[in-house]
RNA sequence: GCGCUUGUAGCUCAACCGGAUAGAGCACCAGCCUUCUAAGCUGGGGGUCGCAGGUUCGAGUCCUGCCAAGCGCGCCA
């Protein structure tokens, strides 16, 4: 409809263009909307506002010279100039009526596009350190993410949804220690836990776990391990200290091999449970890729060789740098610290490489609000290695502040006392917490409040667009407890008897889902799906409430028949793109 | 101090490349269940779009300055 339209207006500027009302240079780029007021019509364009200029001519002049030069069209009922130099256009509403024969026989289908054109596209989201399970900030990320990379699928690109897993560094051996300590714990050795260990209880059942499968294979006597190991900070030391040296203690007294495994055991139980949470949680990953096998199979040194060949590269103090600031960043970045280790950047640098190389159009990381001052440097690194920064797009989720009612919930992961993922799930279950996450643009703070969240209340706007959809399940049964049965071609044959407002206004909104997936898609913002099913599903819930469906008059019940079940499809097809559930009953 | 982000109804948030009278939900007030589920519907009150300038036919939206909040400014990740 909206393209019918434009073509129609090109049509029209091309016709002016001939009589010369126009000049033969002017390439317009045709805007045209959906009013707000139905009084306005259907569409509108403005056209004519931004040609006056060039054209000389006072707008309203011009939309009424536009508007004979547009074609005659059999959909359109009416077209006037409106307003200071608008032009609306009124389509036939029973024109409309055809979106229903189409919603039924695309079902799924429908509203899908391909503006993406295949291209390939890299959603990259999450990617916590799996130092401990998920909290309720990384389920933000996590429901933007999945939501995001299910509507650029649906807008016909074809993506790639990866987790990068930070399995190297320095936080991953402080927890590969604290769940060794505990494990000398478990074995009957009494330790002192470092203040900057990771003290959750999930660490302990790490330790536990390993313990019972591997018994006292990695024991080691207590003496040994803290002998002249400098103190902590509770005892006047330094806390940094204390724990690299306990790190060091672990490795000499398990030896690297034995340390390793220690490692891995540790690492694969947090994946292996982040990885089930996120899969309850309805996200699905392509990929989860692995920071230290960046380091291991040499992608890094190969990248900084990259960097180095560019000139990009320079020592000083012991270390090497990357001359980020010449390329946008506010200072250069160490890449390889003067005892020898390659920093985090250097392995993102190696990591966005990679993604570059696997031949990914537009890459998306979508990081946490915190991160933004690593954007200037990351940038930096993908226009050192020759690429055009713009297919980088970083998208910031904002955090939220967790409140228990009008107490604010603080939240650490070190201490140990967070609400993880999954608590929240088993509290306000997984679809209510999707759908109140993806409900706000993903740079706006947000307020979670857990008592408002976990009231399975009116106040869940999720309820309110499921229940449409069980409403509409609830009629097809009443039906069928009527004794009669569904017959949709004589639905079809009688669409036209749909005359009431709130079925026209409701065909309306239905009409709009395609226009709405494609710029949800593209514009990376996944609530402009939620506030749309809220209003679909109030269109229906008010027709609800007017009108009965299931009246004597088969024509006329058939077509309402109809009617209800296209809004049910796109009730699904929204849901299902947000995994969020469609319950038949409620 | 510098940088990024955000400031819209009592609260939480929308507003499609700059468009016509800034919209929802919650809360509040008044109505609607012998009729397909009242997790619903109808009506009502409630706004100097942080402040001040500027750009133009037109600004919540773009530019500048200021104010406020959050975050960042490691050889941490």
């Amino acid at each position: 409809m909206k393209q019918k339209l434009t073509e129609l207006i090109s049509q029209a500027v091309e016709t002016l263009k001939a009589n010369g009302v126009l000049d033969q240079s002017i390439q317009p780029s045709i805007a045209l909307d959906r009013c707000r007021d139905s009084s306005h019509g259907d569409y509108a364009s403005n056209l004519a506002l931004i040609l006056a200029k060039p054209a000389q001519l006072p707008p309203r002049k011009l939309a009424e010279q536009l508007i004979s030069a547009i074609p005659h069209d059999a959909m359109i009922v009416k077209i006037e100039p409106a307003g200071p130099g608008f032009i609306n256009f009124f389509i036939d509403p029973f024109a409309q009526h055809q979106i229903i024969q189409h919603i039924h026989s695309e079902r799924a289908e429908f509203g899908l596009s391909h503006v993406g054109a295949g291209k390939k596209i890299q959603v990259e989201f999450v990617s916590a350190n799996p130092t401990g399970p998920l909290h309720v900030g990384h389920g933000r990320g996590a429901a933007y993410g999945s939501a995001l990379a299910n509507l650029l699928a649906a807008a016909g690109f074809s993506v790639h949804r990866e987790y990068y897993v930070n399995d190297a560094g320095r936080q991953m051996d402080i927890l590969a220690t604290s769940i060794w300590l505990r494990y000398l714990e478990e074995c009957g050795e009494v330790v002192v836990f470092p203040s900057n260990g990771y003290r959750g209880d999930y660490v302990r059942e790490i330790a536990l776990d390993i313990h019972q499968s591997t018994h006292n294979e990695y024991r080691r006597h207590a003496s040994l391990v803290l002998e002249d190991i400098p103190a902590d900070e509770p005892d006047g030391g330094d806390k940094e200290v204390h724990i690299d040296a306990l790190i060091a203690r672990a490795k000499t007294l398990l030896g690297e091999s034995l340390y390793r495994d220690f490692f891995q055991i540790g690492l694969n139980n947090i994946l292996k449970d982040i990885e089930e949470d996120l899969h309850e949680f309805g996200v699905d990953y392509q990929q989860w890729f692995s920071e230290r096998q960046l380091i291991d199979t040499g992608a890094v040194e190969k990248a900084l060789a990259r960097l180095r060949a560019g000139g990009h590269l320079y020592d000083q103090n012991g270390a090497i740098w990357f001359a980020s600031s010449q390329l946008g960043d506010e200072k250069d970045r160490v890449v390889v610290r003067e005892n020898g280790q390659y920093t985090y950047f250097a392995s993102d640098i190696a990591y966005h490489m990679n993604k570059l190389d696997r031949g990914f159009e537009q890459i998306i990381d979508i990081w946490g609000a915190d991160h933004h001052g690593y954007i200037p440097r990351v940038k930096a690194a993908i226009k050192a290695l020759g690429a055009d920064d713009a297919r980088l797009s970083v998208l910031l989720v904002q955090f939220a502040s967790l409140w228990r009612g009008d107490e604010k919930v603080s939240m650490s992961t070190r201490s140990g006392e967070f609400v993880t993922l999954r608590q929240l799930r088993n509290e306000v279950g997984k679809d209510a917490a999707r759908f109140f996450y993806v409900m706000r643009r993903s740079e706006q703070h947000m307020d979670f409040d857990l008592k408002l969240a976990t009231s399975k209340t009116n106040e869940n706007p999720v309820f309110y667009v499921q229940y449409a959809y069980a409403r509409v399940c609830s009629v097809l049964r009443q039906l069928d407890e009527k004794g009669w049965e569904r017959n949709v071609s004589l639905g079809m044959e009688n669409l036209a008897l749909l005359t009431e407002d709130h079925e026209l206004s409701l065909i309306t909104h239905m009409a709009r889902y395609p226009e709405i997936l494609e710029r949800a898609a593209l514009q990376y913002e996944p609530h402009q799906l939620t506030s749309y099913l809220r209003e679909l599903a109030h269109e229906f819930h008010t027709y609800y409430n007017a009108h009965q469906f299931l009246v004597d008059d088969a024509a006329l019940r058939n077509a309402r028949l109809n009617l209800i079940c296209s809004a049910k499809q796109v009730l699904a097809n929204g849901l299902g793109l947000l995994n969020i559930t469609t319950p038949e009953s409620m």
